[in-house]
DNA sequence: AAATAAAGTTAGATATGTCTAACTTTGAAG
DNA sequence: CTTCAAAGTTAGACATATCTAACTTTATTT
C-alpha cells in the first residue's frame, strides 16, 4: 500500500525520468521540495518495496513495478481531471488542483464508474494521455510549439503545465485545445512567435510561452 | 488544519455527544479502535487547538468550535454520498466506504460544486441530515421503528447503520425511503415486529433489525 | 595528479500517531 | 469507610516523514 506521500514520490520519479530514464535524489529533491537527507532515506524504502533500483551513490531507476504503480497514481489524476471537468462542468485551470487530492483515494469502484462514465477516455482536459488499467498509455508524437522552425499550420494538442496561471493566460487568450494556429514568423534572436488563429489577428508568443504548448503540424 | 485522522476523532465525538453530551476516552478509544493512551494523547492535542474540553480524569465535551469542526466533516461525508448516488449512480450500499476517504479533501471549490450539482441538498442517501456550510443541521423527530409499541402506519426515513451488509439486507426486502409500513403485530417477548408493504405480505423483523430504521407514524 | 565542487550519506533531532506495561485516581460495593 | 475494579495517566517504545550539520564519495577543473 502505497501511502499518498510515496505516490507523489512515484510521479516525481515518472516524469523525471521522461529525460533520461535515471533521476538523481537531487533531482528528485528539489521535485519534492524535501532535503536530500529526506529522500534518501525514502529511496532506500521505495527500493525496499521493489519499485526503484538504487545502488549508493548511482542515480535512481523506476523499477517496471515502480513505473505501473506510477501510472496508476497518474491515471487516477487524470480520470479526475477529465471527471471535474466533463461532469462536473469546473475550468480546465481549476482541475489540477482538486485532482492533486482526487487521485490519492484508494476504492477501486470510484475510478472504475468515473472511467464509465467518461466513456474510457484516453485524454485529460490539457491533453495528456490517461494511463489505462494496466498502467499503459498512449505516446503521441507531439512537437512543441518552440521547435517550430519555419512557419506553417499547426493545432494545438496538449498544454504541459497545468497550473492556473498559465491556463487562464490561455483562456484569456482563447486558446484551446484543437485550436490551429497560423505561425506566420519567428524571431531567432529570442524564439518568439507571431501566430494568428480564430478571431485572433496577430499574437506574439514568446518563447517560454511557446515552450509549454505541444502541437501537431498540419500537412 | 485537521488533519483527515483527527477529522475522524472529531466525528467519532460528535456522533458520541449525541447521547449525553459528553464523552469518556474509553468510549472514544473503543469507537476509534485506538489504546487509552492514544486517545488521551489525541484529546490532548484536540483540546490544545480549541475542539475539545477536557480536565483531567473527567470525560470530554465538544466545543462549539470543535461541533463545528465536526458538522463540516459530516457535511463533506454527506454531500459526497449523495453525490455518489445521485450523479454516479452508485448503490446507497456502496456509497459509505467511498465518502468515508473524500470526506477528507480539502477543496472547498471541491464541494462547492457538489452542492451547487445537487441543488443544495439537505439529505443524505441513507436519510441523514447534511449540514450546511455553518455546519447547522436540520434534526428531525424520527422513532426507531423497534420504539414503535401498538400497530399502526409508518414510513420508512432514515437508515441509522450505513454499512453495506445491512444495506444491502434492504434492498433485497425491497425496502427503501419512504417505503410505508404497515406494522400489523409486534411480539412482546422478543421485540420482533411483523410488517407488511408494497408486494410483500408479512416480514418478521427481530428487534436487531427494526432498531436500525427511524420511521415516522403516517397518521 | 591534486584541488575542489557537487552529489550522496550518516548522525542526531523533531513531529505525528500509534503501542504495551505500569501506575494513579475515581467511584461503586460491600 | 475501606476495598477494588474501571477509567485515566505516565513512561518508554516504534514507525513514518521530515529537518540541519557534518562527513564521504564522485566527478570536474586546473
Ligand atoms: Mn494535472
Ligand atoms: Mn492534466
Ligand atoms: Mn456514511
Ligand atoms: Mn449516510
Amino acid at each position: 500500500m502505497p501511502t499518498s506521500i510515496k505516490e507523489n514520490y512515484l510521479k516525481a520519479l515518472h516524469f523525471l525520468s521522461l529525460q533520461s530514464g535515471v533521476v538523481s535524489l537531487t533531482e528528485l529533491g528539489n521535485a519534492m521540495e524535501v532535503s536530500k537527507p529526506t529522500v534518501n532515506d525514502m529511496v532506500k524504502k521505495l527500493a525496499a518495496r521493489g519499485w526503484v533500483k538504487h545502488e549508493r551513490y548511482q542515480p535512481i531507476q523506476l523499477t517496471s513495478e515502480g513505473h505501473k504503480a506510477a501510472a496508476l497514481v497518474i491515471r487516477k489524476h487524470r480520470l479526475s481531471e477529465l471527471f471535474l471537468y466533463q461532469v462536473m462542468g469546473f475550468g480546465w485551470e481549476e482541475v489540477h488542483d482538486i485532482a492533486e487530492e482526487m487521485e490519492h483515494i484508494k476504492s477501486e469502484l470510484f475510478f472504475q464508474r468515473m472511467d464509465e462514465m467518461l466513456r474510457f477516455p484516453v485524454f485529460d482536459p490539457h491533453g495528456s494521455p490517461i494511463p489505462d488499467k494496466a498502467g499503459n498509455m498512449v505516446t503521441p508524437t507531439y512537437q512543441l510549439l518552440s521547435q517550430i522552425s519555419s512557419p506553417c499550420r499547426v493545432a494545438l494538442k496538449a498544454i504541459r503545465n497545468s497550473g492556473t496561471d498559465f491556463l487562464k493566460y490561455l483562456n484569456e487568450k482563447n486558446l484551446q485545445l484543437g485550436t490551429e494556429l497560423e505561425i506566420s514568423s519567428i524571431e531567432s534572436f529570442d524564439g518568439s512567435i507571431s501566430v494568428s488563429y480564430g478571431h485572433c489577428e496577430q499574437l506574439v508568443m514568446s518563447h517560454s510561452v511557446s515552450s509549454l504548448l505541444w502541437v501537431e503540424v498540419i500537412l
